[in-house]
DNA sequence: ATCATTTTTGCAACCGGTTGCAAAAATGAT
DNA sequence: ATCATTTTTGCAACCGGTTGCAAAAATGAT
């Protein structure tokens, strides 16, 4: 049915070699052939079939784009960058959902079966095992919006949630806070964790700041909400360092449900930056993530993968910074 | 370096082929050699490989899912839905992003190198010349959030935007609001000029109702509020009906940013029933859009193209209605 | 035990490409 | 023209699987 590189032979007159030769970078056809092969393609249509290539070359330019992450709005912006940046450096992107999937095996298996070239792991929730898996199984592996280690595993870009903590912490002290508190995501999840150790280390730090924590059941809007409501009930902080913006979001809805303002009564402060924290309607002071670096980046570090797979593996850490809205009270 | 079909033979000492049949659903092979057959596997830790089985079998089970709408928040879970959906049907979703796009061409050769057994277009904006093209090129095709068509070239899943249209005007006019707006996205996509079809019939109907219209730059929180600060500031509607949620969160801001109040002021009724919609601290009337049925729908489409390629094309509608929440008066 | 029938097996060819190698053709120096 | 050198070409084997077909083995009836 569909036509291959013999029919295409045919029509031109000469070898297999010749037309796969034509199609493949750098290889030794002289101009006279190559005319013709490229004359009888046009003719007959014939586009090179990816799959049987990678069969001898080894590479099919499939790269596993792994996520667990399908309810953080920031994730759209995220697999839009990822595809793109892959498209355009000619690979391909085969998605792989993962929620609510806990044992890598089945993952392993199916990225072995696709002979996927390279592996991106986009998640911060997802257990650092999975990562792991892949690359025991010998695929390059990045590992985004993953945790920061010294001694990496894997490649790792995305941010230091240590020092994301520490400036929350150290943002909500200058605006004059004094019962500040953590309302992380939930906690078995490496950001929360690292979020919470830096806001941790800063208010420790002062003695005259009191500092309590929560965590919410998910990153997710009615986690926010249902825990920020909680706090409501008991002796509330005045300010919050909320896991990210759509916990924040939720959070704020508690408050503006409570009859309460924000920042008037209580303040906020999220992390990512994503779209919808700067809608007017939201206007959530938060830290923003670099998406944009961060994707960029991940795809770098795994095509550099490609051509060297023994390349030692490496944490890149983007820094953060406060985008200031409406849910912070000003600078004393 | 991977273990093949051969490594596994020689060390259960049989065929080639009779390796290949144990892993073939219903071939031929006696339970003494599966078992051998399976041992070495085991051992080995053989997995096939997919992609050269293809060749033979002509099945990839790779699904190009196309798409452009990276920036509504719904496609969040439409891919969502997608991947797991395909997964948990042994299919396998290559994401192609199609942002920018205008020439079907290179994404029909994307899909023909890497032999997709079908695909799925999920956007309600994206030309239906691509779902064409792609079927010229003899792939199986269901266009989700596509238009209706009596006589459809594709398959077709989605809803009956035209209803909707009508549904949105005959809201407006049951709360007795007497002039009446349709504030559409992109004139360019056929969902826009469906809803407008609607909504124009209905309000064509009613001598008493005063309508206008607009058309925002894109779906886009964005563009929704250029949109409606420009109304502002002419004479004002007393109620619209928004292209979508995205849109109608945008003409909210901006109805709040003129020290306006919703439904005080101003009625908004959008389109999709996104997940902030529901957020309290936007609390949205819309028209909601079956995202779970139109996605099962769409894979059950492409999976029964897959046994039979000439399946007559079919559109497939499912009904809507309307979410009750803040942004419209009630009835009288 | 014998023989007809059914099941299982391996061979060999194939899917659509790539590539090392030797032969053929082209090039260029004399 | 001749010959050494370089470039181009096709053959044949291979990548990792599947499958039709004939032969071999197993089964079951007598």
């Amino acid at each position: 049915m569909a036509v291959t590189l013999k029919d295409v032979a045919e029509r031109a007159g000469v070898s297999r070699s010749a037309v796969s030769r034509t199609f493949t970078e750098g290889a030794s056809v002289s101009l006279k052939t190559r005319r013709k092969v490229e004359r009888a393609a046009a003719e007959l249509g014939y586009h090179p079939n990816a799959l049987a290539s990678s069969l001898t070359t080894g590479r099919t330019k499939l790269i596993g784009l792994i996520s667990n992450n399908f309810h953080n709005p920031i994730f759209l912006e995220v697999f839009d960058r990822f595809t793109r940046g892959l498209q355009d450096r000619g690979l391909r992107p085969l998605l792989v959902n993962l929620t609510d999937e806990t044992d890598p095996e089945n993952s392993v298996r199916l990225l072995r079966q696709y002979s996927v070239d390279g592996v991106i792991v986009a998640s911060s929730t997802l257990s650092p095992a999975f990562a792991r898996a892949f690359r025991d199984a010998g695929m390059p592996v990045v590992h985004s919006f993953g945790r920061f280690a010294s001694a990496p595993e894997v490649h790792v870009v995305g941010i230091d949630n240590i020092a994301c903590g520490r400036m929350a912490a150290e943002t909500l002290i200058a605006r004059g806070y004094t019962r500040v508190a953590f309302l992380g995501g939930p906690e078995s999840a490496t950001s929360t964790q690292d979020r919470f150790r830096g806001f941790t280390e800063v208010v420790a730090a002062h003695p005259e700041i009191e500092a309590s924590h929560s965590f919410a059941s998910a990153y997710s809007f009615d986690a926010g909400r249902v825990e920020m409501t909680k706090q409501l009930m008991t002796d509330r902080a005045e300010a919050y360092f909320c896991g990210d913006d759509v916990l924040s979001i939720g959070a704020l809805s508690a408050v503006q449900s409570a009859g309460l303002s924000c920042p008037g009564d209580v303040g906020i402060i999220g992390l990512n930056d994503m779209e919808m924290a700067r809608w007017e309607n939201i206007a959530l002071t938060t830290i923003r993530q670099p998406i944009p670096e961060i994707v960029e980046s991940s795809i770098d570090l795994v095509v550099a993968m490609l051509t060297d797979p023994g390349r030692i593996p490496e944490t890149r850490l983007f820094g953060c910074r406060i985008v200031e809205r409406e849910t912070l009270r000003p600078l004393p």
